[in-house]
DNA sequence: TGTACATCAGTGAACGCGCGTTCACTGATGTAC
DNA sequence: TGTACATCAGTGAACGCGCGTTCACTGATGTAC
């Protein structure tokens, strides 16, 4: 019953007017995400928006799924790129539990603001969320970042066996996407208390991992968290 | 340009008849939920299913949104009792760690079944998440639960600042239902693995947050957890 | 206990609207020589 | 460098479908006396 949807886009654009046009509809699209919610998003509205006919988007994007999934890509690669240079750059090692949660803190801080930042933020992942087309999307992403990450942590935490580190990346990761979007959707004079409480639940939850397994654990000064 | 829509049911039914009705919509609503997903369910999709006619599905509910609060409203309310309840029968309270996550377990446990059994389970929670008119209600929901979960909670750890552990409250809430719907979503060999990582979070970030406001942590056998 | 009446529950049929989609086309851009 | 031609990009107008919604109605249930 469930015919499946053809996500691609249908050509890439080639003359850069067609590039021009094909940026037009991504970033119409997005705008419209942040004042009717995905549900509402219709490919008529986004040509209507755009100043453009529907054939003209329907050159380009086969439905709005197709849309969605575009803009899915975009704002995942950003976050996923955003981590990947943070664990370029050292990621998580630091000697004491408050630099660890320092570092994470700023790779959080950053991933949050560029989110912020992309049209459609909170719209898209939602949609990446909710919507069966796109779901897929957003587990691939998540468990790259999580496996992606779970190899750098196995370095630092050696004692840990390798299954429990991937299933407790997996759930980290989430984590931090619950508390991206909770900081995104709800704002408030909390957002900043509660991203560090998310790092620093994060870093703990690691340490304490460590710990269970018969790691080095202990040492005075790591295993006490100030936030 | 956001008429807000009604979103309360028109009528409760009177005579039992119509009681019958209700229900006979309510759950068919859940079962397509599984099927179609909730941006494709329709009302006119509802009554045929249920073999009625629309006008007496809209005697009823002014529209979908309304049916899927009336779903949303259900199966928040049985995981909120649960929490209560297990609250009532003492909670998180444990001598030690691995006695306080085995007790998080149970309930945990609980939840995920509970929520299983009820027809469109992850298409309903999906819907409170990102369809705009239902998404107020998750968080009423979410922060009823953590906010009677503080309340315990500042009992079990009094060093805690009431405002620190109201915002880390929030946060582990929010982990425990990602932790539930990913178990869902994805299932798979892991399931059981991931739950159990997501109790021993909650227990040991609590336990990590005391300690860093001068609790009386560190306590042998305390801080070290064993999942 | 039976009848007459009021209210409640659900039907049948239809509506307007806007969604996704397509067609034959015109105008713009690039390319060969 | 200019012209003739091929391809690419976007238009204008229309379509069928199914969605949400409404109307006047019939039949079922409950109630007064």
């Amino acid at each position: 019953m469930d015919k499946p949807l053809p996500l691609s886009t249908k050509k890439r654009p080639r003359q850069s007017r067609s590039q021009e046009t094909f940026e037009l509809i991504v970033e119409t699209a997005g705008r419209l995400l942040d004042e009717v919610g995905f549900e509402q998003l219709t490919t008529n509205l986004v040509c209507e928006r755009a100043g453009l006919t529907p054939p003209a988007l329907y050159r380009y994007f086969p439905n709005k799924y197709a849309l969605l999934r575009e803009l899915g890509d975009r704002i995942m690669q950003l976050q996923d790129e955003a981590v990947f240079r943070w664990i370029d750059a050292g990621g998580p090692a630091g000697d004491t539990t408050a630099e660890q949660i320092r570092r994470l803190l700023t790779l959080q801080t950053e991933i949050i603001e560029l989110t912020r930042n992309f049209p459609g933020n909170i719209a898209i992942m939602r949609a990446l969320r909710a919507a069966p087309p796109l779901h897929d999307l957003r587990i691939a992403s998540r468990d790259a970042v999580a496996q992606r990450l779970s190899i750098v942590l196995a370095r630092t935490f050696p004692s840990i066996p390798a299954e429990t580190l991937r299933v407790h990346t997996k759930l980290s990761t989430e984590l931090m996407y619950a508390a991206t979007e909770m900081v995104l959707e709800e704002g408030g004079p909390d957002a900043a208390l509660l991203t560090e409480e998310a790092c620093r639940v994060f870093v703990v939850a690691l340490e304490t991992l460590e710990a269970a397994h018969g790691g080095q654990g202990e040492r005075p000064g790591r295993s006490r968290a100030r936030g």
